[in-house]
Order: C-alpha cells, then sequence, then structure tokens
DNA sequence: TAGGATAGCTACTCACCAGTATGATACAGC
DNA sequence: GCTGTATCATACTGGTGAGTAGCTATCCTA
C-alpha cells in the first residue's frame, strides 16, 4: 500500500505505455541505424518480458507469482526485468493494457460499419471473446482494483468502463433501429460483459475450441435466448431490420 | 508454491470441516446445558470468523487480507483467529462451501417441482445469482485452484463442478421437453454461470438493486436473448410448454 | 477446591519477496 | 585504445505476514 512510487530512472525517460513508436531514426542504412536496431531491440525485448508475465499471471496468479519467476523464465535475472519495467504493478497494468487494446480497435472498426447494430454489436462480442480467451485475456479482466495503486486502478477503471459504455449504446442504437429485442442496458451489457469475461476463468490454449468458436458459441446463446423461437430461421434472416415494436 | 503444510497442531484434533454436530448431549435442562452452551457459543464465534474473512476477502481480496486484519475486525488477537480454523486457506474454503451451499439447496429444491425445465432451471439461476451477490459470493466465484493446495482444489473444483452439470441437465432437459431453444448444453451453461459469476466482481451491497433484482434482470436477458422477438407476450404467456419442434 | 479443558493473549520465528546498491561486461562513437 | 552508455548479474535490505511457543485466565466437573 502506500504506493512507494520511485523515481523512475533519472536518464531515459521510461516508454511507459506508448508502444514506443520506433524511435525515429528507422532502419533505412543511416549510420544510426546500429542505435535504431538497439531500440528495437530493447522493445522486443521489454514485450517479451511484459508476454512472460503474463504468462505466469495467467498460471499461477498475480500475488503467487514473483519477479524472481517472471526473471528465471526468461533465463534472466530479477535486475533484468527491473530494467525494462518500473515494478509489478507496472508489469500487470502493461498486461492489462495489451488485452484491452483489440477491444478498443474493434470498437473503432465497427464504427464505420453501415449495419444494425445488433450486427455491430455482433462485431465487437466476437473481438471480445477473442480478446478474453488470448493470453492477457486473463490480465485483463482479473486485474483488481485491490492489487493497485489509486492512479492505476482509476486509470483501468476509466478504459473498462469505457468498455462498457460501448456496449450500451449499441444496445440502445439496436432497441431503437429495432434490431435489439427491448432490454435494460445497463444489466444487459453486464451480463454479455460477464459471461465474456468469464472465459477468462476457465479457458487455456490447446482447448479444443478456439477463441473465436466460443465467441460465436456464445453470442448464438445470447441472440437466440432460451425462450424457443417460433420460427427462429425466418426472424435470423431478416438480419435484423425487423418490427421493433415488439412489445407495447 | 511448495506447498509448505505445517503439522497442523498437534493437540486438539482440529473440527475441520463438519459443523462440529453439537458434541452430544443436547440442551433439555440436563446438568450438561452447560457444556452445550459452550458448544454452540464455539459455533457461533467459528461463523463470525468465517464472516469477518469473506467480508474482508470481498472487499481487499484474499491475498491483501491477513489474518492480523481478520482478527482485528473481530476486535481479538490472531492466535485467536487460529483457534477456530487451522489456516488460511481453509477459511477461504469455509467461506467457500458457505457460498456454494445456497445453490446446491436451489438444485435439491426444484427437483421436487413438476414444471418445464426452463422454469426449473429460472428457479436455480434466480438462487444461483442471489448466492453471488451475497457476503460468500466473491469467496465462492473468486476460490482461485492457484491459491489452494490441490487437496482444496480438487474438492472445490468437484463442488462447482457439480453446479456445472447441473445447469447442463437443467438444458438438456429443457431442449428436449421444448421450452428452451436448441442450444449446446456445454457453452450455454458456461454463458449463464459466468454472467451471474460475474456479479461478483461489481456488485456491492448498498447498491440500488437487490441480488434478487439482479438476478431477475439477468434471467429475462438470458430468455429473451438479443433478437427480437415477434409476439414476446405470447411466447411468454405459454409458461414453456410451447410446441417444442422449433427447428427440425 | 484441585485438576483439566476452554479460550485467549504477547511475543516471537521464519520464509518469502519487492525492490536496490554496486559493480562487471559489451558495445558505440571518437 | 579511451570514454560513456546500455545491459545485466551478485548480493543485499527491509517489510510483511503466516503460523507458533508458551503463558494466563476462566469455567466446568468432580
Amino acid at each position: 500500500m502506500a504506493t512507494s512510487r520511485r523515481k523512475t530512472a533519472p536518464g531515459r525517460a521510461a516508454p511507459e505505455t506508448g508502444p514506443a513508436g520506433t524511435s525515429a531514426a528507422g532502419a533505412r542504412g543511416s549510420p544510426w541505424r546500429a542505435s535504431g536496431e538497439r531500440a528495437r531491440d530493447r522493445q522486443i525485448k521489454r514485450e517479451a518480458v511484459i508476454r512472460a508475465a503474463a504468462h505466469a499471471f495467467n498460471h499461477k496468479g498475480y500475488h503467487n507469482t514473483s519477479l524472481d519467476d517472471i526473471a528465471a523464465a526468461l533465463k534472466v535475472s530479477k535486475p533484468t526485468v527491473y530494467y525494462y519495467v518500473s515494478n509489478k504493478e507496472q508489469l500487470l497494468f502493461e498486461c492489462f493494457v495489451a488485452g484491452i487494446e483489440p477491444i478498443r480497435s474493434a470498437f473503432r472498426k465497427v464504427r464505420r460499419l453501415k449495419a444494425s447494430a445488433r450486427v455491430r454489436l455482433q462485431a465487437v462480442l466476437g473481438h471480445y471473446g477473442q480478446a478474453v480467451a488470448s493470453e492477457f485475456g486473463w490480465c485483463m479482466v482479473r486485474a483488481e482494483d485491490q492489487d493497485l495503486s489509486p492512479v492505476m486502478s482509476a486509470h483501468i477503471k476509466s478504459l473498462k468502463s469505457e468498455i462498457d459504455q460501448g456496449i450500451r449504446r449499441l444496445l440502445r442504437e439496436g432497441v431503437q433501429d429495432g434490431s435489439i429485442h427491448p432490454c435494460d442496458p445497463k444489466m444487459t451489457a453486464f451480463a454479455l460483459a460477464g459471461a465474456l469475461n468469464w472465459i477468462a476463468h476457465w479457458y487455456r490454449e490447446n482447448q479444443s475450441m478456439t477463441g473465436a468458436q466460443i465467441a460465436a458459441a456464445f453470442i448464438s446463446v445470447f441472440e437466440n435466448g432460451l425462450i424457443p423461437r417460433v420460427s427462429a430461421e425466418a426472424t435470423r434472416r431478416t438480419g435484423g431490420a425487423v418490427a421493433g415494436r415488439a412489445r407495447r
């Protein structure tokens, strides 16, 4: 607790979150090429550290993973890990960001689509499910406020909220354009996200289904609902643009 | 790791799981009444310990809660806590059991019902949701294999699996009796349980909705599905016993 | 009223682990 | 070859927290 923030190494201002966009000087044969290569090397190694951390957190949990474990997995020593990230918390945060980024990008992509809200939601949920089933899914889903400093916690909360609000918006739009059955957007968003988030608890690689397949199966459940449909096929084929005045 | 199990106090053979069944001699005015009262006292205190642990785990997480914290909350010292439970892991396990028991009991109750499988499932899920939103919900849902010894882990897994299988069975029965839309029972059970489990992540007491209300809202989402229903009301009123031959 | 069980406390031990001080090596640029 | 910076290791510190040793007090039974 009490967030013992350190002075983040005086010299090189740590790259922090950003993907350190190839720090100028590309690799076009210039005399600086070597230094550019170094920077790229560093970035690659940094990502390896984050990936190793995600893997370890995934399998043993955040608290049961020591930085020595992560270092050992990379066959380096602990200070080497600290050379690439400033502390354990930041490591979790980076994993979180790596996990959530694909979802944010899915929202952006979908925004350009000219389909019914339900179809757009479907696309987003598909990416969501895949992200949760990815290596970073666990970190994304399980990054607990409890384990993080207030600053990190707030940052993560806002990112999560962004996703939540995006889903709610699609739901509202769907109810309006008649492609989604009238519902409470808040509760429905919680139910959808919850089901998908939970994948991180039981899914492990090498399972019989891929993340995409699971997401598809879940979406089918969400869309149809438990109550039998008199004519599921017919309703399906209308592509969502059905009469939206279902009840009163 | 490596489970540094200690030798579990030689003297008093810890009560372990059993509810310490009122050690003979009831409480019917006999000279042993006092001792019976003592046993009851002990049981009450033990339950208070478990409840305090659940509360602390709930708010701060398992790893961020020390037994000193729990002791402090009860205004006793740490060894006193150890007087009632043998270790921290067992504490988590007891919380888990307390959380999952209502769900098991819901299955038992429902078994006697003479309704369609969907209605029975609905009842189970209602209790499930309420259990997850209870004080023990967090412990039930978040008891991680990673944090427990292999024995505990196996025990918990089997209890969880029992619930999962129960839901799948109701789904299969529902598809057969026509009260549930044809679906993959495994994936559907994962989706349903996942959505409900996730409640433990966001729900806190003093929220605007009660556990029962949330469960009801979720069930409505599950039942209707996202695709609009041509005649939701009509389908609803049939109480589930609709023509089961929806699609081939 | 002695003796044993019950219930609780203070004050420890011991292991683990995040994070660091310090120094060694490799390599780039001069 | 010389100097500064990047990269990594060994070996430490300091704090935290699970679990315990051993003592005290109280209550029950004989």
